[in-house]
DNA sequence: CTGAAAGCGCTTACAG
DNA sequence: CTGAAAGCGCTTACAG
């Protein structure tokens, strides 16, 4: 067995022409019943496998889509990852990784990277892009998609939950439980997805004729949220916090304790995003869901839709509602039961 | 602008020929000045970016690893996925990611499947490899190293921490404090991580004249380390629990308190990886920390190594030593002091 | 159904 | 330093 098959050395070996051999590997391409047999037995005791990136070129189709993402410490985008590469993996795609950089230009740089793969999609999870790239990827003719974010006027696909519903049903919720003390540490400001939870959260609020005692930007970052809470506590007195995502929220659990504050009783914390770990034991997180799976499914049939279909680049914003999803770190309101869910 | 850009194009634009394009954004090859100005020039007016594809045909050489994953739940393997894939973007490789399946021969599958990409090198993180698809990656010539697992006369770069001597310290530190009755829920005793630490735990009890009261596999899974850690404390009243692994450990937190029980007081427990949740405050887990930033060093250099000089690919074990981490989770030794650290 | 041939977009000896 | 040409390993009209 040597390092490297190919095709015309199968072809050598069964008695056909490369071009046969070629067909025998390509779905939907003709041969004969015997053509097909001399190959594969060809094929199997040479060890063949057809080279993708070779049919790649000449196809223009990578079978790759390109991945950015960033804030991996937050268990919400590798169980994203984890449902992203399945879904694709089973229609033959494979997804390559760009880690971003925290600069607007280290993204561009890292997109243009991604491009010189040729992928034929990209995802971008949690990060924004310039309106000089978009102007690329369009005419390169690569589907964008941006995923948990949003971006005013984009050319690209974007797939989010609902936050703004999500903003208002915790507002909802905390209002029914009887909360007159209602703070809310939000998402980065940066952000669309931390804006639109505070905007729909502000929104039912202020219906309800009140509005928070105090909003300050987490950063989306552990510390941040963390100065966030203590700051809370020594100049609002809280009885209720909205907190922008359940990375923070946890933060904000354990700060809360650390002062001996009962979470759930004295104060009551609401995250967003239903990451795995809310549910444990430890924490028991009462939160806004993020449909994972209808993302996921979203993400993946527009890129396979534009890649069928390259000349209808319809941009859209699908905006999934995920539930509330009501655990034991804030209070229930009177009568509440389980029904609801 | 159109679609793409070739360097024949950018040739003809800057009225050189296709092979100067190529030669001014090949490192190292040598341009005049003034050609390297035109070419350059051209290219910026049409936007051009060679097509990696195409250089990888012809170089041989993909730029591409390939990181065949599992287990995204425990935050281990994001954190690993990070650093790993800031590494190789430093050094211009990218990952092409494959998500595990749970059988053997889906790994197989998936490998083959990478292979078809033609990457440059494989890491396969948590999963073993049939010694049938071991021969084809050699034959191939891919450097294949092994993440976080070991597997007897592979012939493969194998890279983990040195479970042994984890194992071994847990031991010493909970008999050091004086307990008496400890127990163990080791990691999948399928996989070579989850033996070890094990072995090395024994032996250190087994040097010190005793023994653990008893040992389950916990498969890794949170269930599973539920379901054993209330088999222990009806079973055998443990003083102490090693758990095979931070995200199991986890769960035998949740589970102890939601007996009443007091976790660090009435019962310790140690865990193994540290990941990042192991500090935060609703666990403050006693660990073993892995040297992930080395961990990962190795295995990137190993990688290069071989991509540089393809023939020497000599198999090779590196278990690198990482420190107990002293939290709250397990009650420490009489005047212990955190001078160790 | 099948083979010969062109071509995907590059890199890299080979001559100059 | 530079250009013409071969070749990387395939797919896909084009004729038969």
């Amino acid at each position: 067995m040597k390092l490297k098959i190919t095709s015309a050395e199968v072809a050598e070996r069964a008695g056909v022409s490369q071009s046969a051999v070629s067909r025998v590997f390509t779905p939907g391409a003709s041969a004969s019943k015997k053509t097909v047999e001399k190959v594969r037995k060809a094929a199997d005791e040479l060890g063949y496998r057809p080279n993708v990136l070779a049919r790649a070129m000449v196809s223009g189709r990578s079978r790759i889509i390109g991945l950015v993402v960033a804030y991996l410490e937050n268990q919400f985008y590798p169980i994203v990852l984890e449902k992203l590469s399945n879904a694709l993996q089973e229609l033959g795609y494979h997804i390559l990784i760009f880690t971003a950089p925290n600069s607007a230009d280290g993204i561009d740089a890292v997109i243009q990277d991604l491009m010189d793969y040729q992928v034929d999609g990209i995802v971008a999870a949690s990060v924004s892009l310039s309106s000089d790239l978009a102007e690329r990827a369009t005419q390169a003719g690569i589907p964008v998609v941006l995923f948990n974010r949003g971006q005013d006027n984009s050319p690209f696909v974007e797939v989010t939950s609902d936050n703004i519903a999500g903003g208002r049903q915790v507002a909802q919720f905390l209002l029914d439980a009887g909360h007159e003390r209602i703070a809310h540490i939000s998402g980065w400001q940066g952000s669309s997805t931390g804006r639109e939870r505070q905007q729909g959260f502000n929104a039912a609020l202020d219906e309800a004729g009140t509005t928070s005692i105090a909003t300050l930007d987490g950063m989306y970052s552990r510390d941040v949220a963390m100065a966030c809470t203590d700051r809370l506590l020594s100049d609002y007195s809280p009885d209720a916090i909205f907190v922008g995502n359940d990375h923070m929220a946890f933060a904000v659990i354990d700060t809360l304790r650390a002062r001996g504050i009962e979470v759930g009783k004295e104060i009551s914390v609401i995250g967003y995003d239903d990451v795995p770990m809310a549910s444990w034991g430890a924490y028991d997180l009462t939160t806004i869901r993020q449909p994972v799976n209808r993302m996921v499914d979203a993400t993946v049939s527009a890129l396979m839709q534009h890649i069928d279909n390259p000349n209808i680049a319809a941009p859209r914003r699908e905006a999934i509602e995920g539930p509330l999803i009501v655990r034991r770190s804030a209070r229930k309101p009177k009568g509440w039961t389980n029904e609801g869910i």
